[in-house]
DNA sequence: GAATGTTTATCTTGCA
DNA sequence: TGCAAGATAAACATTC
């Protein structure tokens, strides 16, 4: 089960003064991550950004492992969306199926970051899949979700229009044991992160606000731009272009839950129907891999000494997490779940219009993008009264699966209801969507609706 | 001085 | 082979 804390550790008092953050003037830098303030389009597809822009997609929305998380909550067709009641005993922790899953033997980070590819064909341990490591316990293991991704499953999971720097720390230490004995490095890639990543918005902090620093949200812009880029092609490591034995994989080496397994049955079955699926090998439905190494050294963070010399991370008292906002975190107990992200889409919670899940703040208040001050009004990038979808596909550098992502998106819209101005977070705590209504997202878009349906998944 | 934020450089891997 | 993407490291500036 994929779920992250989302409970409201943040407490009202402590972003209250949050919603009416004005920029101040005293940025000292200007950063170019500029929003077209000017164009007034309400475009889903976020034409005036190149999202092939290194950094600048969220591509890596795609990497997150959105299969493995609530199939078989699918396969009960009922699909339960951030639904996990406050205080239930459900795993706080990203990918939790079994909180007392395997905890392996202590190894050094490079080796424990890629036990899944080591453990594939031939060696793959059945208990060895990361879809069941307990991150939130498990120091041995590092994540295997970028650090883009971290932060925004932090500021997911704050439920929060914005959080600090300090918050997306604990969050991650929180959630994700591992970073709690990494190095502290990684907190520096935080920060890179933060800044060079045009996903994410820095908002001031207003003067009278107590406390260092700025928050952080993401970009509405990009928010909007989840559905389509989720359909975007990703990049597969070799274990995973292999869909036939990754299946085969799957299917024999791994025990599956019942209602796993009948959902594969099933798109196993629909897929001879359909013959093939275009454009399978790069959706989203792919098994998260850990990729050999990573992205550059391809080594995890070095593990600190547990015993301590090293700077750690702790939890509660850590040097990181000034007083002022530690009254801000408490524990976070609700689990988050990043496919509800897209099911909250399907099922209208995520609002493709001028509104979007983080919408609500850009009408609130005033941000900075890349040290550009936004206004409200600048920063709606168009009303629900007046939903402009793209008129300017052609300046915009996207694949040609734009026009079955606008199909997809208009209809995400009809289904959209009322909630949109429910605003903050609110979107992606309850929802549901059952497979039905994905057949019927497939067969509206005229297409092969195994391929929406595999999209999704 | 520590935390935060920005920028640059480098490296590795996957993909076209 | 070149490029994109992500990770890492480091230097530097700003703020508290």
């Amino acid at each position: 089960m994929l779920s992250l804390s989302c409970a409201d550790p943040w407490p009202e008092g402590s972003m209250g003064l949050e919603e009416k953050v004005v920029t101040t003037a005293g940025q000292t830098r200007e950063r170019d991550r500029v929003v077209d303030t000017n164009n007034n389009n309400n475009n889903i597809f976020c034409s005036s950004i190149n999202l092939d822009d290194s950094l600048t997609s969220l591509q890596w929305l795609q990497e997150f492992p959105i299969v493995g998380a609530s199939v078989s909550q699918r396969a009960n067709q009922q699909l339960h969306l951030f639904s996990q009641p406050q205080g239930s005993d459900t795993p706080a922790s990203p990918l939790v199926e079994d909180p007392t899953s395997m905890q392996l033997t202590p190894r050094t980070p490079t080796a424990v970051a890629s036990s899944r590819v080591q453990s594939l064909p031939g060696i793959m341990a059945p208990c060895h899949c990361l879809d069941e490591v307990d991150y939130k316990t498990n120091a041995h293991i590092r994540p295997p979700y970028s650090y883009a991704t971290l932060i925004c499953m932090a500021m997911q999971a704050s439920k929060k229009t914005k959080i600090t720097l300090s918050c997306i720390y604990q969050w991650i230490t929180d959630n994700f044991c591992y970073y709690r004995y990494a190095d502290p490095n990684w907190q520096n890639t935080i920060r890179h992160n933060l800044s060079l990543n045009k996903c994410f918005i820095k908002v001031p902090r207003r003067k009278d606000e107590p406390g260092r620093g700025s928050f952080w949200k993401v970009n509405p812009q990009y928010a909007e731009c989840l559905l389509s880029s989720a359909y975007k092609k990703r990049r597969m490591a070799p274990v995973q272009s292999d869909l036939a034995l990754q299946d085969k994989l799957r299917v024999n080496l791994q025990p599956q839950p019942k209602s796993q397994r009948l959902l594969r049955e099933f798109k196993e079955a629909t897929a001879a129907e359909q013959n093939c699926y275009p454009h399978q090998g790069t959706m989203p439905g792919s098994l998260p891999v850990v990729r050999e190494g990573g992205g550059n050294k391809r080594h995890a963070p070095s593990v600190a000494t547990i015993n301590g010399d090293s700077k750690v991370l702790r939890r509660s008292n850590s040097p990181l997490f000034p007083v002022d906002e530690q009254k801000e975190i408490g524990p976070l107990k609700e689990d988050f779940d990043w496919d509800a992200l897209l099911d909250s889409a399907l099922s209208g919670k995520l609002n493709l219009e001028g509104g979007e899940p983080f919408s609500c703040i850009m009408k609130e208040e005033d941000l900075t993008v890349r040290g550009t001050l936004i206004t409200p009004g600048e920063a709606s990038v168009g009303t629900a009264d007046t939903p402009v979808l793209v008129e300017n596909q052609a300046s915009n550098d996207v694949p040609d699966f734009d026009e079955e992502a606008f199909l997809a998106t208009t209809f995400l819209e009809n289904l959209r209801p009322e909630e949109e101005e429910q605003g903050h977070s609110d979107f992606l705590c309850s929802s549901t969507v059952n497979v039905d209504q994905l057949f019927d997202l497939g067969e509206s878009l005229g297409g092969d609706p195994n391929f929406w349906i595999d999209s999704l998944l």
